[in-house]
DNA sequence: CACTTTTTTAACATTATTTTAAGATTTCAA
DNA sequence: TTGAAATCTTAAAATAATGTTAAAAAAGTG
């Protein structure tokens, strides 16, 4: 799982990454919302973490600017004010839920948890394959596919956005970690994937990106 | 919207039956499980309110027999515990939401609108066609179209516009960013486009340019 | 270090899309 | 009715995106 908790407290900033670095996830942390919209591609996240009240751009104005690229990611709001108006507001932008400050980081765990393992980590890609989102395994017929890092976080985006496109600068980001890599890089991975592969359901959007079609 | 509420706490469940009914939706409550299945129809709902710990049968189990008739109908369970056990179940069970005994009723209300609410940027074309404005897709009843990068960027200024005449300036600045191409372009674009269609809502306005009739 | 595996690059092949050109058809007004 | 302008249609050329292959570079392993 990958995280984005952006939050001016730099001490609850660093007990939230710690927290969930500890069970294995990702977190990219960022005190300053400003900071973070330079440097982040909001579509490779799980969930995202925001403080709403932060100097210079507060957690609102900063959602609703992720949103415009990923607008499937959950938010869960955390928030210091308690009255209903901030929660209605929430809301309107939507907002998947919220968090009163102070918090035990037990219950945020559950509240991202809730939101992030909606469904099984399991998803059935065909008939025969299938991927657990948790291992980054894949699965052909109850017999484990070989794959290399790469091909497993390649899977792991693709697969979170099934039936969705992604796109390259997203792959980029989410795979090689937004390292400049040569235009064939991605093209050679999927080679090597299908390869491995006994049916294509690695799908190419000509001009926008890869996807795997949904099964109905 | 229509709501079944099934909470066998009487005075909760007709405090939340007012409460909705105030604002002009229509509540089916039952404090009974077993009577509210000898009586509804599953699908006749835009959202289930279900208490997980009832007599007879508990919230889940009784949730689990109304998603075989009506799966796509979200559900809000409201629960006295927070334990992870039972927000795991809930959510294995594909629960939209929980909500934690005690709560604010306007809590409630947000969580049930942004289940039943959420937005689309979805335009209706026709009967049969509708174009989503986020992603750019093109369906025929809920199959999507598949169309090319200057197809879907064509029928978005299109759809943009929807009863409007867009002149080819403006198609030439929006699809092919101010480029200067033939000017056949545009027609064989539309002659391509048109190949794609069962049923040809893009119409020529001699003289102006391209425009999608709006719909009554 | 020596070996294997994985990742990246480069060069070329293939395929899909976009654009152009040129003839056919339609439309509208004189 | 007729001619010019606009639009439609078709095919083929040009371009751009993706696929393929092999080999070099980098990373991991004992």
């Amino acid at each position: 799982m990958k995280i984005l908790l952006v939050e001016d407290d730099v001490f609850i900033g660093e007990s939230i990454k710690d927290y969930f670095e500890l069970q294995g996830n990702r977190v990219d942390y960022y005190s300053s919302p400003i900071k973070a919209l330079e440097e982040i591609y909001p579509n490779n996240y799980d969930i995202f973490l925001i403080d709403i009240n932060m100097p210079g751009m507060n957690g609102y104005e900063f959602y609703k600017e992720l949103k415009n690229y990923a607008s499937d990611v959950p938010v869960i709001f955390i928030t210091a004010y308690s009255d209903i108006d901030h929660v209605e507001q929430a809301f309107d932008l939507g907002a998947a839920d919220y968090i009163k400050k102070p918090f035990d980081l037990k219950e945020l765990e559950l509240r991202v948890k809730r939101l992030v393992f909606k469904k099984t980590n399991e998803v059935k890609i065909t008939e025969n394959y299938r991927f657990d989102l948790n291992k980054l395994k894949l699965f052909y017929k109850d017999e484990e596919v070989e794959l290399t890092q790469n091909e497993k976080y390649f899977l792991e985006i693709l697969v979170k956005n099934i039936g969705q496109v992604v796109d390259s600068e997203t792959l980029k980001d989410y795979v090689w970690d937004g390292k400049d890599i040569c235009s064939n890089t991605i093209r050679t991975h999927v080679k090597k994937l299908r390869n491995k592969l006994k049916e294509n359901f690695i799908k190419n959007v000509r001009g926008s990106g890869y996807k795997i079609e949904k099964q109905q």
